[in-house]
RNA sequence: CGGGAUGUAGCGCAGCUUGGUAGCGCACUUGCUUCGGGAGCAAGGGGUCGCAGGUUCAAAUCCUGUCAUCCCGACCA
């Protein structure tokens, strides 16, 4: 190991020593992001823009197979639309950007720049629904919103970012609700296949709900800090936007009625949810799924005789598998030096060719996740490279599974909850009496708040985990982004 | 929005106390030799010191303001 090495690996900040700085520096060692001359707002650049390229594919796959359609609506929404809903304005009012002018000119009304679209999707929908023949509208936008957020992070929180917003109507309550849990579900399926990251599923509390919402869904995820990230939510709508902004449609029976919604989204804090899940101290680690390149090719001694020449072969024979793989043939870097590069980056595999493995017709593939080194034939590359990718996914997935489990706790009392928060971090399991006070109290107390109430519910113990009352929901608290 | 810290070459930093022609390492460019875990030699290029004022013969250095980033809180995907 040269002194170099060291200089270049300390540029990374150690996980345990201070996660938050070894974040910054993942992302940016990685160069999925870099500041810009904009506070709180990111540029996403190619690599990380990838990652996001592929969860919009798999999430695209998912809508579409559900029925979904995408459309475009404004960046812009007039400040009567927006203020039309009473909770929905007070939720997002404190937030949002506003055009006053057009040119040297000021506007008759002030516009907001969207921080999510239920108001100008509703009055859209007004239009265009008149019968239960236009039902049910299953909608979905890819677009960017903007909050004014007090204090941003890359990916986490950022004045603008990219997101889906699915937006649908529905005659029936039955169906808004199913279409509102479908689609909470079409989310934890992708994390867990796709991310290789286990949810936590569940129901927003009445004081963490979406604004404007009859009932908000949720998946959770804990990051290797102990902290809780809300990865994706979906709500109910019920009839409160459909009533204000007038969206009836006349039924079989004869009657009109106001349609029933759902909207639901994710965004690009996935990205850092998947650093923070999967990282470890030598940077990134990709979920192949995503990953930009899938395999990066190293040829050893490349000058040599034939190295170059096989190495393309092989490239282009897993190219055409539909492998993303790159082939690194820069002649300025030694083999080490991109070997940690490409790990720095979260390569799931590593492919070394070089004139030894060309003579015994084969190639070395280095596992990302557990650093595996595994000398391979020749023949059957592709089917093994398949298996092997199969292999990082299900482990990565495995490994964040257990890291959950091992620091999710159980708390009997605020004492043991206290405990927990400051000697053990994660998920805690507590009883709740479902009163707001309860909730508050908690949160006051412990800076932890009610991250869900899970479908799935253990009774643990009988009283609420505050005020020892009797308990009606077990709720996971914690620490959240 | 409160508390703390930091802005000097692409990156990491020194210089500031005690004002006097801007430096180091890595990276970059060119050439040659190297290549199975961060290669070597040689020759080069690159900075109005975050920004704006002020003090001074003279400001990276002292003063004021401002902007941005990071960390910790309150608010949020």
């Amino acid at each position: 190991m040269s002194k170099n090495k060291q200089e270049f690996v300390a540029h990374i900040t150690s996980k345990e020593e201070d996660f938050s700085r070894w974040y910054t520096d993942v992302i940016l060692k990685a160069d999925l992001v870099d500041y810009s001359p904009v506070r709180g707002s990111m540029v996403i650049k190619p690599y990380g823009y990838e990652i996001w390229e592929n969860i919009q594919r798999e999430l695209d796959q998912r809508f579409k197979a559900t029925g979904h359609k995408n459309a475009y609506f404004p960046l812009f929404i007039p400040e009567s639309l927006l203020k039309k809903e009473q909770e929905h304005v007070e939720g997002f009012a404190p937030e949002v950007a506003w055009v006053t002018h057009g040119g040297d000119e000021e506007l008759a009304e002030r516009l907001v720049v969207r921080p999510t679209s239920e108001t100008i999707i509703c009055a859209m929908y007004s239009k265009w629904i008149q019968s239960y023949r236009d039902l049910p509208v299953l909608y979905n936008q890819w677009c960017n919103v903007v909050r004014w957020e007090k204090t941003t992070r890359p990916f986490l929180r950022t004045l603008e970012f990219l997101w889906q917003e699915g937006h649908t109507a529905h005659a029936t309550e039955e169906e808004a609700q199913e279409e509102t849990l479908k689609m909470l579900g079409v989310y934890e399926e992708f994390s867990k296949n796709v991310l290789a990251i286990p949810m936590v599923a569940g129901q927003k509390t009445e004081k963490e709900k979406f604004a404007g919402a009859l009932r908000t869904y949720t998946i959770e995820a804990l990051m290797q800090d102990g902290q809780a990230l809300q990865a994706g939510t979906s709500h109910n709508l019920g009839q409160h936007f459909a009533k204000v902004f007038d969206i009836q449609f006349l039924d079989k029976d004869g009657k009109q009625k106001y349609v029933w919604q759902s909207s639901w989204g994710v965004t690009t804090r996935l990205i850092g949810a998947l650093i923070m899940v999967h990282g470890d101290e030598r940077g990134l680690v990709l979920p192949p799924k995503v990953a930009p390149v899938q395999v990066a090719m190293v040829p050893i001694a490349i000058h040599k005789e034939g190295v170059l020449e096989k190495a393309q072969e092989v490239f282009e024979e897993l190219k055409a598998a539909g492998f993303r793989v790159e082939l690194d043939d820069r002649d300025t870097y030694s083999p080490g030096w991109k070997f940690n590069e490409w790990e720095l980056k979260g390569v799931p595999l590593r492919l070394e060719i070089g004139p030894k493995d060309i003579e015994k017709n084969q190639v070395v593939l280095v596992r990302r996740d557990n650093h595996e080194k595994t000398f391979v034939p020749m023949e059957n590359l592709v089917d093994t490279i398949k298996t092997m990718l199969e292999g990082i996914h299900e482990s990565l997935y495995q490994k964040a599974l257990a890291m959950r489990e091992a620091n999710t706790h159980v708390a009997q009392n605020m004492e043991e909850f206290k405990d927990i928060l400051e000697n053990k971090k994660g998920f805690i399991k507590a009883m709740w009496c479902g009163k707001r006070e309860c909730e508050d109290s908690i949160k006051d107390q412990t800076s932890a708040t009610a991250r869900c109430m899970p479908f799935e519910q253990e009774h643990l113990y009988d009283h609420c985990v505050c005020c020892g009352e009797k308990a009606k929901h077990m709720v996971y608290f914690a620490r959240a982004y």
